[in-house]
DNA sequence: GCAAAGGGTGAAATCCTTTTCAGACGCAGG
DNA sequence: CCTGCGTCTGAAAAGGATTTCACCCTTTGC
């Protein structure tokens, strides 16, 4: 391996000149000039451990995500990337898989990585432990998931008004029976956009929106939603609508439909995020559309401000999410 | 920031010897455990710089794909998470979103902070460039594209044949006019799957398979696959069919079908790779089956065992493609 | 003409761990 | 009783960069 000392020989100075050229320091221009034809010819590329090992900081930020088959979530990191691009900051992407054992030595790399910063889109409220890296030092910012608890700055989708314009929405077409399947207990964002449906069903008459009967917690994934929806569709008195809170259920509620014999709208669904590559969906759905590129952008600016040595109060940004309403009939079947 | 040497000190050891408890040396039970408290209490967490700096070698892979937002991509990412699991390794990744200039950060970092290992899918065939890393002797594995000249291991799809099938189905389906529309030239699963295609057409007869009228190279993605099929459709004798070579460019091709009033099977649509969620496209397409999940875990499978040190002679596993047949309803209209 | 300021440079300390080396000790075999 | 071997331990070197410090040499200002 090729170090700056073998360079610093070569060019006939010390390895601290040769440093001082790559980082920018007080060099005269003509030593400069043999040290880069130095650090050239013998295909020089510092070693960034011993580099970060000195500075006692890496020039990587960690991004960490429940679920690297979301699209959502794949969305969120582009813009992550793309933000930190214009930066000399590398990203890595770390999947937790909803696996807080594995996110848990995903942070504990970031920690003794002592990567720049950490993004984070926590698998559970409760477990997820930013302590280790805060006590560090370490800025970390939390992005569409909030843990509980921790002092980070925050970025985070409007999820209770989402879910209760969506409910809204379904209750203003004629569905009287309107389920929610949201995603698990102890998930800020499940909790948040099925409140936001009571809510919705509160404002539409005393009693509604109180009972847990057409309420169903699954795991945000398409099986789950399916599992769900199956369930609901066995009750005595089906719904006639249901307000799924992510993307991925709602694939797995429109299989299930589709098997009982059932599609939109004659069954109210109402998205809360675009259903994938949703182009392919017939009759196309509405859906609570979510920023999740500037999600993600936003998260790495704070991020980033935060590693240059901001020192601003803790914010937590809330993103708009917006309704899109795309059926072509509206309304349940017999209208 | 919590060194060894203060969990020696509190311990009544040498640092030495705390090394030796986290790394599995001689030492004598009391004494290992008396570290572990210590440890324990002052909240001891390794720092894996220093670590890596000193082995030489740090407890990281990489996996550099071309398009996170594909679901190939990040299926194939998860057949590498889960091979790497049951080792020590943790794998981060890093999506190059098919900039050649990205993907060569990425490989600097990848060389720089000495990973134990890095298995990629190239951006490109030519620029993509490997060499530093084989020469430092980390250990490679080309997974999906394989650059060229670089001397790796390598785990790849049978594209040529996986082309001639699809091909060879909507040949045998009764289309006449079988348009390919394959990925960026330079790309080896690009040539290759189109050669496929090529081969599938001689075989059908003498002369065809010969001009380009119905080929069409696009990007790789949804754009790509629908202006390519709009610029296909716009012909004066359009094709009656098409075999798309990847996934994301088929549902553009399913969008500019939809557009111009077409749809499968009126119009023959074969992708290689399983459109995503196709539980949702009616009726439902044939396609060429691929083991993206396999591939990644193949991949890192070799990689691990090349990492424990294995110097067998370099290898190709090339994956077995199966053509999916789903039409309820094959063949073109009016047959 | 002199003092102060500041640019340019190299030696050496530093970051934190692993690993080598040598020494101390205990025990078995002769 | 001595030799030899294996286990356990700590001091110190090693890994490769950055950064501090002290020094020298020019300028600049008066």
């Amino acid at each position: 391996m090729v170090t700056i000392q073998d360079v610093a020989r070569a060019a006939g100075v010390s390895p601290a000149t040769v440093s001082r050229v790559f980082n920018g320091g007080n060099v005269t221009p003509a030593r400069a000039q043999s040290v880069q034809q130095a650090a050239a010819a013998l295909g020089f590329a510092p070693n960034r451990l011993a580099r970060s090992l000195r500075k006692q900081r890496s020039s990587v930020i960690a991004l960490l995500i429940p679920d690297i088959e979301n699209p959502f979530f794949t969305s969120l990191a582009r813009g992550v990337e793309d933000a930190a691009q214009r930066t000399s900051l590398s990203v890595v992407l770390c999947n937790s898989d909803e696996d807080t054992e594995k996110e848990r030595r995903y942070l504990e790399v970031a920690l003794g990585e002592q990567m720049a910063g950490v993004i984070v889109a926590a698998a559970s409220q409760d477990e997820t432990d930013l302590g280790p890296l805060i006590a560090r030092g370490v800025p970390v910012v939390a992005v569409d998931r909030r843990p509980r608890d921790a002092e980070v700055d925050a970025v985070r989708l409007d999820d209770r008004h989402g879910g209760e314009a969506a409910t809204r929405h379904l209750l203003r077409a004629g569905y009287r029976r309107i389920a929610c399947i949201t995603g698990p207990q102890g998930a800020s964002t499940s909790e948040e956009r099925l409140a936001g449906h009571r809510e919705a069903l509160r404002a539409a008459g005393p009693g509604r929106g109180t009972d847990d009967t057409y309420v169903r917690h699954a795991d945000f994934r398409v099986e789950g939603g399916r599992a769900a929806m199956r369930d609901l569709l066995s009750l005595p008195e089906p719904p006639d609508a249901v307000f799924v809170a992510n993307n991925l259920m709602t694939i797995g509620v429109l299989d299930a439909l589709r098997e009982a014999g059932l599609t939109p709208p004659g069954t109210g669904v109402l998205s809360f995020g675009d259903v994938p590559w949703a182009s392919l969906v017939r009759p196309s759905l509405s859906a609570v559309e979510l920023p999740s590129y500037e999600l993600g952008r936003t998260a790495a600016d704070l991020l980033l401000q935060r590693i240059e040595g901001g020192a601003a109060p803790l914010q937590t940004v809330v993103l708009r999410t917006t309704l899109q309403v795309r059926e072509s009939t509206g309304g349940p079947a017999g209208r």
